[in-house]
RNA sequence: GUAGAUGUAGCUCAGUUGGUUAGAGCAUCGGUUUGUGGUACCGAGGGUCGUGGGUUCGAGCCCCAUCAUUUACCCCA
């Protein structure tokens, strides 16, 4: 059989062990905050129905979603299919609800809203969950991206209370502050904001390409901005009005009075302000361990659904996309018929976390091992009388491995290097006879001879 | 979708204006030591030079195509 060339789908990755242990510090840090503030872990499928994820995400996010082929003669379904509807022609549009009506989850909190409408009668309002999974997107990968990662998500449904909002804040600021991160900024920003900027100039249908716009300040800068909003159809006195705001400089206290200001006429900018400033009012009085809080009006991801409050984390120690993002969104269930209910949540980019820390070298060092004891032994005698000894130390909690017999004492003790196994146990015909066995330290070469009692006794 | 960079051993990479049999380090395995590693010394295996054409007496090197990887843009964690 010709052997085949092994490869691993583009930007997907396989995690050895030292990896493993490094995501699993990550991944532990992150739940263990999110538990401490209450949150209730689920998990829901890798695929969702296709129709569930349609349509959330915008035009590019549908393109970006991993469809999965029906399963069985897809082929001739489409055919009937076909033949069953007057005029009806295949084209990449219309063939892909035909043969595909599963896809990969693209993020996690479409597939929670749809959990949420489905177990709406089990659920206790607020419900606080937290969620982590891999997520699948179709895009280039490139530094920082790939087509399988992680979401770390937390959120609440069911409370409109502005607390919430500032206990994610919290949550920022204590998990990346446990992870080792020194520097970071967590920005936020309040759709209302943005639609109070929108209606000032009379523009509140043009929301969305107002804030992609302007998202895109420190990228382009304001020539850059200006010149893309007059070909999105901006007038100069649009822009005139609006300048102000998107150069807003100062403090936090600075920039929200310059905005009452400017957003006086609108009641919904007003709204936001006032929004803004409440969760600034509850973090006030807990002070932060290392994040900086910064109100940014350029802030404008996932306008599909956020309705409030925005959020967005980014390090200020190496150059990185965002590492964690959210908000608020008032009616992400209405799309699956349950109106009214208002829902906010943070996400964190494990992935992204993983590279920052890698870069810095902020990975404990003792991350590295698991095996505390290795036994080796020579024939079939000493792995007999190995065996119970090993299953005492078990017993003792210890992680300990026996090498199977037959190697040379050069290999096993090479296995435990490669291991970083800090101790092992030698048993020959001598220790067998003597009751003594032969205890190694493997970090500093010394080695004693020890009674199993006393073995058993020693903290390894 | 747009643009650039890079493809040589398991990994990281050398390889001169194009010139004999393509190299190093690390890793693996074996030996020096039939029971002592991480630090010594000796040795071995492993390559259709991404793939397919072309130029040439001769191509890892030059030209064209193609595939793969990667970086930036768009968008995003």
């Amino acid at each position: 059989m010709a052997s085949i060339k092994p490869s691993v789908p583009k930007g997907t990755r396989d995690f050895s062990p030292t990896e493993m242990v490094r995501r699993n510090f990550i991944f532990d840090t992150i739940k263990s905050v999110f538990r401490k503030y209450g949150y209730q872990q689920i998990e829901t499928p890798s695929m969702e129905n296709l129709s569930t994820l349609t349509g959330k995400y915008g035009d590019e996010g549908d393109k970006l979603i991993f469809k999965v082929l029906n399963s069985g003669d897809f082929w001739s379904d489409a055919e009937s299919k076909k033949q069953k509807i007057e005029n009806f022609e295949f084209t990449s549009k219309t063939l892909t609800p035909v043969i595909s009506e599963k896809a990969l989850r693209y993020d996690l909190t479409v597939p929670f809203a749809r959990y949420v409408v489905m177990h709406q009668n089990d659920i206790t309002f607020p419900f606080k969950r937290f969620q982590v999974q891999p997520v699948w997107r179709a895009d280039r990968p490139q530094r920082g991206r790939y087509r399988e990662f992680y979401q770390c998500d937390a959120d609440v449904v069911g409370s409109d209370s502005l607390l919430n909002e500032a206990e994610f804040i919290l949550i920022y600021d204590d998990a990346l502050s446990k992870l080792g991160l020194k520097d970071f900024t967590i920005k936020i920003n309040n759709r209302k904001i943005l639609s109070g900027i929108a209606e000032i100039i009379d523009k509140a249908d043009n929301i969305i390409d107002l804030t992609v716009a302007i998202d895109k300040l420190d990228k382009i800068g304001l020539e850059g901005v200006i010149k893309e909003l007059i070909e999105r159809g901006f007038t100069e006195t649009d822009i005139e009005k609006i300048k102000p705001v998107i150069l807003l400089e100062g403090s936090n206290e600075e920039k929200l009075a310059s905005l009452r200001t400017a957003l006086s006429t609108s009641v919904t900018g007003l709204k936001g302000c006032e929004e803004i400033e409440t969760v600034f009012n509850y973090i006030a009085n807990g002070k932060l361990q290392t994040a900086k809080l910064e109100l940014d009006i350029t802030l404008a991801r996932g306008l599909n659904y956020y309705t409030g409050a925005i959020f967005e984390v980014k390090t200020n120690e190496v150059a990185m996309g965002s590492i964690g993002g959210g908000g608020r969104y008032d009616d992400l269930t209405g799309m699956f018929g349950l109106k009214g209910l208002t829902g906010v949540g943070i996400s964190f980019g494990a992935d992204r976390i993983y590279d920052v820390l890698e870069e810095l070298n902020l990975f404990p060092e003792a991350s590295s091992q698991s095996t505390q004891l290795l036994i080796c032994c020579f024939d079939k005698e000493g792995e007999k009388f190995a065996f119970p000894v090993l299953q005492e130390l078990r017993k003792k909690d210890i992680n300990a491995e026996l090498y199977p017999a037959g190697a040379k004492l050069k290999k096993q003790l090479d296995y435990a290097n490669g291991k970083n196994i800090p101790y092992t146990i030698i048993i020959g015909s001598e220790e067998i006879e003597s009751g003594l066995l032969t205890v190694k330290n493997m970090i500093s070469g010394t080695q004693e001879k020890k009674s199993v009692e006393e073995i058993l006794k020693f903290s390894f």
